[in-house]
DNA sequence: TGTTCGCATTGACCTATGTCAAAAGTATAT
DNA sequence: ATATACTTTTGACATAGGTCAATGCGAACA
């Protein structure tokens, strides 16, 4: 896919005329990432954002004694690190590749100019931080309020609906980012995956998922106690 | 105070012309709520947004349960609900005045028509976004990353900064909000403001908080462990 | 066909924190 | 002052989930 077509399909840059894409493409800096390689740190000096144009990319919080807590996981077309762009200072978490990925770095000060004489890109820029904010709250309800087997029933229930709401689903991956992202660590994963299994309320071979009782699965979600 | 000075004063307006805040002021709706009254609630349709003129403002989350989760507590001069004006949907969570307030409302479409043509106030706006989404990183690393303790460590130096670094601060809510905001309960909170007061590392008198081992609470935002 | 490496699972154990219930303290109004 | 109601504290107890350590499993590779 060539770096046009990813950025005229990126949400970001919807409904803008074909001449603003090719501008936007015309400050666009690819840059291939292997998996697992880092391509910003928390607190490290921001000088632009990125967009995913292939692969997957994690962006997460360390605690001092290791322990990570993922924040999100973007696919292609998904922009990531553009907070500090409007704050002016760091990055406020690290993100690295969870595959080999390429991603589109956008410098800071030719973007803001960019923007300043462009309010259709300002208003999708607007309706970005606020869907960003609003997955924020329902993260911190979930850490908050529920217990893991909640909160893996809900993460679940919205793949499934993702996947074009299959009782068959892939977990897009591994169990142990996956517990990471649900804020605890495998072995608690782990056995609530086979608290679940005992229930049939899900079946799991590896990383293929079927749900059983998808009506069960919506209760654990509401009251969380399996 | 009046509603032209409020606005004035708010950092979402900052910078902009005399005209302007009038254009603002002039679309500007004063609502006072009592104490504990509610202003919006979760899942409810957002035709606008509000600034708080004068008082204290929660907004929180509830579980099924009836457990809260404080997301934020905001005073005079900053901007909430702000996020369904460029989603174009609901609240995403409820909000309620701790003590009797009064807040400013803006209706939706007359506030997108006056920023579409404002650039400065576009960017405003985006910093406003940014900066809060920077708070929910931290938050999520806080309920995610870090015991109980922690938080209230971290808590208490954050309202040290806030209150011109003096060593002598007082709580701004009750225990049993503060034990919301923190993700826990008022009887976890208790035994904690206990154990740090045996450590020495503060002092309690109701409300009143002195900060004995500065350095101590330091280490202990850190590594946790009390 | 082994060998190796990373991921996943399982078991034994421990601790932080939630639950439930009661008492103590504080504030407000009559 | 005294009553009423709310907030905070304290105690006894239960449990979800983290830690540590060992084992199992599967995919890639020699």
């Amino acid at each position: 896919m060539d770096l046009q077509s990813v950025i005229a399909s990126a949400s970001l840059f919807k409904g803008l005329p074909d001449q603003q894409i090719a501008e936007i493409a015309g400050i666009a800096q690819p840059r291939t990432i292997p998996a697992g390689g880092l391509i910003f740190s928390d607190g490290e000096e921001a000088d632009g954002f990125y967009i995913v144009a292939q692969g997957k990319v994690k962006v997460f919080k360390v605690s001092l004694e290791g322990k990570e807590q993922i924040l999100h996981i973007f696919g292609p077309g998904e922009p990531f690190g553009e907070v500090p762009v409007f704050t002016g200072s760091a990055f406020p978490a690290n993100a690295t590749a969870l595959i080999k990925s390429t991603v589109l770095f956008f410098p800071k000060t030719t973007f803001v100019s960019l923007i300043e004489k462009n309010t259709p890109l300002v208003l999708n820029l607007l309706g970005l931080l606020s869907r960003r904010l609003r997955q924020f709250t329902t993260q911190v309800e979930h850490l908050s309020l529920k217990e893991v087997p909640g909160r893996l029933a809900s993460y679940l229930l919205f793949l499934s609906a993702e996947q074009n709401n299959s009782l068959q689903l892939s977990l897009p991956i591994s169990k142990g980012q996956l517990a990471s992202l649900l804020g605890t660590i495998p072995e608690t994963l782990s056995r609530i995956f086979a608290r679940m299994s005992e229930k049939e309320l899900i079946r799991v071979e590896g990383r293929e998922i079927t749900l059983l009782d998808f009506k069960g699965l919506e209760i654990l979600t509401e009251d969380g106690r399996l």
